[in-house]
DNA sequence: GTTGGTATAATTGTATACAATCATACGAGT
DNA sequence: ACTCGTATGATTGTATACAATTATACCAAC
């Protein structure tokens, strides 16, 4: 998990190693498992075609996430993600996604910079003709670049968490041709930022990013993009 | 791991359930497994006594966590915690402390204020009498006091990441009696902003706090905190 | 001496078997 | 009818067995 790359996250992901866990996280995440709902290990077994084994492995790498709760010698049983869940997510990785772009302003390479500003060049263009898929991505590598530029290992992995834990909202918001523009042009103001050596506006931007994108999530109703994902709210 | 309170933790850690997880992370940090050693299941596994399954398992979690590296097929690799590590997740922290300390401003409890209060009043008898071990204790709990303040789920469950991740050097560090007296003023001053409702203070008083204790660690030299733990530093 | 290949050993990945624990149902006693 | 206790079944916890993969050592060919 230390110095993986894009590339090993992608693979693993649909490689044998890691099937299971990334199965069932999805199962969690889509809803397929409801709140509440025990999961026993031969019937998640049985329905991802493997042993208890790599079920029980997988289950204890939920448990850490906070994904599901086994209670010893009872079973597994799905902690579910609530809107508010999301919510705080998002302040929390505001917080630390300033934090990424203060400490890339200083520790950014030469080629990272490089990739941003062709991340952003990109994203301009696909964003003018309306290419979402394009912009999807070029978003995500956008922030993977950030993350990689700030030359933190815990920084990076924490960040990479809470990415993929929002994934699923965000791409959906991202979808919406309005905020796509407007995420370019916050992109951008990242960038110039700490292409500019400054520190403090880099943070407060890469902050009012994600904030921004949390209040856009909220406007169009996090709760229609999450339907059906969940049953009760806290 | 969703509403664990303090004793859960605390039990869960000497009791069967995640003892191996435990002990493996515990020789990680505390550097009996050094840097890039590879752990062998067999093994790990005879030297606690269990067999490969929990060791794979709690290999699962550590891998998720970042503390070891498993390469499919090949082994796991321990990824070590580098003093450099240590001062991101102080910095991390410090920004996350920050949140969970304007969240408690509006959510915090009658019952939670009081304990608060009386913590504190506590640590500051306990400070001028010297007593080192109940300062600790008292500090750690106030931590733990904000972080169910905070009343979010996930803050509250990364921050506790983090707390742990860093006890070990916090707990050095706090054993000096000059900094505990000012760790005990600094939290008199997030109690205050709570209680007074001011967000932005309180906020502002949660950074500087971990800042300062960060400050404090590397003046008094983190690297002796920490020596042996780990061969290479970067 | 170096290189390449094969055989052997070591290690991980997975499945299964057995032990321990917990939930449920049934029945005896009151 | 209700309660308690025991027995049975289901489920998790752990150990072990087997399969697949990787590392190592040895030997032959050049």
């Amino acid at each position: 998990m230390a110095n993986y790359d894009v590339k090993n996250e992608v693979t693993d992901k649909y490689s044998l190693r890691g099937r299971v866990y990334h199965k069932i996280r999805d199962n969690i995440l889509n809803g397929v498992y409801k709140e509440n709902e025990e999961l026993k290990e031969v019937a998640i077994g049985e329905e991802l075609g493997v042993s208890r084994t790599p079920v029980r492995e997988a289950f204890r790498q939920l448990e850490l996430e906070g994904l599901i709760q086994i209670i010893p010698n009872k079973g597994a049983y799905v902690t579910g993600i609530t809107v508010k869940d999301v919510q705080d997510i998002y302040m929390m990785r505001s917080k630390l996604e300033g934090l990424a772009a203060r400490w890339a302003t200083t520790n950014i390479t030469e080629a990272q910079m490089e990739e941003m500003e062709e991340n952003i060049y990109l994203s301009e263009f696909h964003a003018s003709k309306g290419h979402l898929e394009q912009i999807a991505t070029l978003d995500n590598r956008f922030h993977e670049i950030l993350y990689e530029a700030c030359n933190s290992k815990m920084l990076e992995h924490q960040l990479r968490d809470f990415h993929e834990y929002v994934l699923r909202v965000r791409k959906r918001t991202l979808s919406q041709f309005k905020r796509s523009s407007e995420s370019t042009k916050e992109h951008r103001e990242i960038m110039e930022a700490i292409k500019a050596g400054d520190a403090d506006r880099a943070e407060e931007a890469a902050n009012r990013h994600i904030v921004n994108a949390y209040d856009n999530m909220v406007k169009n109703g996090l709760k229609e993009a999450y339907e059906g994902t969940k049953k009760g709210e806290e």
